[in-house]
DNA sequence: CCGATGCTTCGACGCCGGGCGAAGCGTGCG
DNA sequence: CGCACGCTTCGCCCGGCGTCGAAGCATCGG
């Protein structure tokens, strides 16, 4: 009857429990079984049959490790159809003030599967071409190549994979576009390891922005209100 | 808890009834509540309480004419959504020499949301490029815009919206880009006015190629294996 | 080796939601 | 004006799936 089973697909993403493990692990991290059960708010027991649906769906992959069990998303596809998802989804009614706190920390800086997005996404997004370091193409300029370089980018790294270069990714808080791709894979690698953001405690995919890095920031050019 | 909630689109792509609805509605035409029914295979009964859920949840909107009530995907945030999932989804196993033949039929010519796609879709894409209609900024060349003027195509139109002019869009059955973006629907609709395709009855997506259109794509140098 | 830990499998339970037919409501045709 | 038609709402049934705890397997530490 169909060609494709958007069904199966829809079925294993509209469980909450499921959701709530896929929406940490679109920080990019792979995560064991166990913290997922924790995140998911349900038994390990629960935890396993769901992680083994998604599993056998191909939307994760799992490595063992130790008498650990590692997941993350399957690949970039699954991510992109997360993000697009996401971007359909509208936000929920915010109840509590924790919650609040959290939604407006997400809204100023967070991972989007694997790379920056948020007010500081799309800040960044726009000072690289303020800058110059991408070109309106979005391929790296010269000078871009080696101020990335500077930071720890391996921006030849990023060139060579299947997956594309770098892209805009409609933001889906800011509604303008921050940087993706797998060059906005290095350089969110790059600024975690540099220490310019976070990972916020207790959140999945929030971060912090430091003093190093609203610093780094602002020799950018980049205008950020504080929180 | 969560940021936005994933979970309620997942379980609204989750049931088949629905999942069927909406892969149909991905031709782009606006269909009305009788006929989902018939596609979905279930009462009429059925079938408007899942429209009413998938109102409710924005996936679709609806537009009453008499006694009809027309119902559509609800925006072009929807529609990149559902074809970023059915690029995750995995193909059925082929059960029927009827769902074979449709398969093959998809796999030659289908509509993806508004465009064209499958094996025409990517190579009309390559043409288009080789012939340097397109620039390989996927702009309209001076060249490409009176040739697509003389089709009937209204570039500036296509140009005018919010919605991006033109951009690669990965074919999940090709696993090669054919062309997205309003330029893309533009040109769908011109084809189909030119007759070079018509919608093959029955089938929601699947399009046959004419003898008008094979003609017509094999002056653009595209070469297509018969079917 | 033996216990502790992490994860999965199994069995049982409860509930949500998809299914239908009948009835209600609005529109259009004769 | 009244019947026919398209669609929705309502009440009901029932199957499927998410949930947990207990038990079964691996792996690591002593």
């Amino acid at each position: 009857m169909s060609d494709t089973d958007l069904a199966a697909v829809g079925a294993l993403l509209g469980d909450p429990s499921r959701a709530r493990m896929l929406d940490s692990l679109m920080s990019g991290r792979a995560l064991a079984a166990g913290e997922l059960a924790r995140v998911a708010g349900v038994a390990p027991s629960t935890a396993s049959e769901h992680l083994a649906r998604l599993l056998s769906g191909g939307l994760v992959e799992v490595v063992a490790q130790g008498r650990h069990r590692y997941y993350r998303i399957a690949g970039p596809a699954v991510g992109a159809a997360l993000e697009a998802l996401a971007r359909v989804a509208p936000a929920l009614p915010v109840r509590t003030l924790r919650e609040s706190g959290h939604a407006r920390a997400l809204g100023f800086a967070r991972t989007c599967y694997d790379h920056l997005a948020g007010r500081c996404g799309v800040a960044l997004h726009d000072a690289l071409l303020e800058q110059r370091w991408l070109s309106e193409a979005y391929d790296v300029t010269p000078a871009g190549a080696v101020a990335l370089a500077g930071w720890g980018v391996d921006v030849a790294a990023a060139r060579g994979g299947r997956r594309s270069f770098a892209r805009p990714c409609l933001d889906w808080t800011e509604r303008r576009p921050h940087l993706a791709g797998a060059l906005a894979a290095g350089i969110e690698t790059a600024l975690l390891e540099r220490g310019w953001f976070v990972r916020r405690s207790g959140s999945s995919r929030a971060l912090r922005l430091t003093e190093v890095g609203r610093a780094g920031l602002a020799e950018l050019g980049c205008e950020l209100t504080p929180a």
